[in-house]
DNA sequence: ACTTATGCTATACCAAAGTATAGCGATATA
DNA sequence: TATATCGCTATACTTTGGTATAGCATAAGT
């Protein structure tokens, strides 16, 4: 049984599982979150490789979501004393268990894609007053 | 396999998962979807209902919302012409069918928090400049 | 000496998201 | 007649998220 199956039959606990809902959700929020997780799960990636293959993207936006994934432990952030100092954001063990995540989006996401096209004609009709 | 490795491996196709992420990121954003959501799950309501159920919403917020989840075809809205008019808000199969994305990130978020609470000083740690 | 790159931060601004408050037309309830 | 409920909408405001532009310290290349 699903998880929000037992949620939906038992209340008890409710909370925990918003929590986490939540925690998840806060995670994955703004536009740049999902660019940077998908960029690093590629692999360790540098500032400046980040901004290259993320199009659009602000090096202060960048440096703040970067700040906001490292605060919660989603990526590190390693300094190399190399001349100049060489920095490597690289995935927690975490930041890449959210591929399961990703997943299962994917997967409901490509299902309604199919879904709502089928339907065209029967969402267009949809009752109003 | 899941498919974000297969994301990670193949580049191919890579558009398609992207825009379906997108599509669940969007249907779930913002403060209420979740509420809404998680509310409707339990059974079919009517406006005051939710209004009831979800604390703190204005009866703006609910409807602009109710209306963004209704034109994703994530909830039906119908109305009986009783007097005054019944209207019913319910979830689509598309609607019941994200509690597999929820029980992913319940997953993820309960399985996070360990993580994170477990290696606290490790956090704490982390390297700056 | 001059340009380029790295890894950012500061300031100012703008647009989207959300809040607060009020009200409406219809009907039911006292 | 007065008040309350339903299912909203309108207006104005605030807060948050994101953009634009500039700049800085360090150092390597030419």
């Amino acid at each position: 049984m699903s998880r929000i199956s037992e949620l939906v039959k038992v209340k008890k606990c409710s909370g925990e599982f918003v929590l986490a809902v939540n925690d998840t959700m806060n995670v994955l929020n703004g536009k740049w979150k999902l660019p940077i997780i998908g960029s690093l799960l590629y692999g360790k990636k540098r500032f400046k490789e980040l901004e290259r293959e993320i199009p659009k993207i602000t090096p202060r936006m960048l440096s703040k979501e970067l700040k906001d994934l490292e605060v919660n432990s989603i990526v590190t952030r390693t300094v190399y004393n190399t001349t100049p100092v060489t920095i490597e954001y690289e995935l927690t063990k975490s930041g890449n268990s959210l591929n399961t995540v990703l997943d299962a989006m994917i997967g409901w996401g490509l299902q309604h894609r199919k879904m709502v096209i089928g339907k065209k004609e029967k969402v267009a009709e949809t009752v109003r007053v």
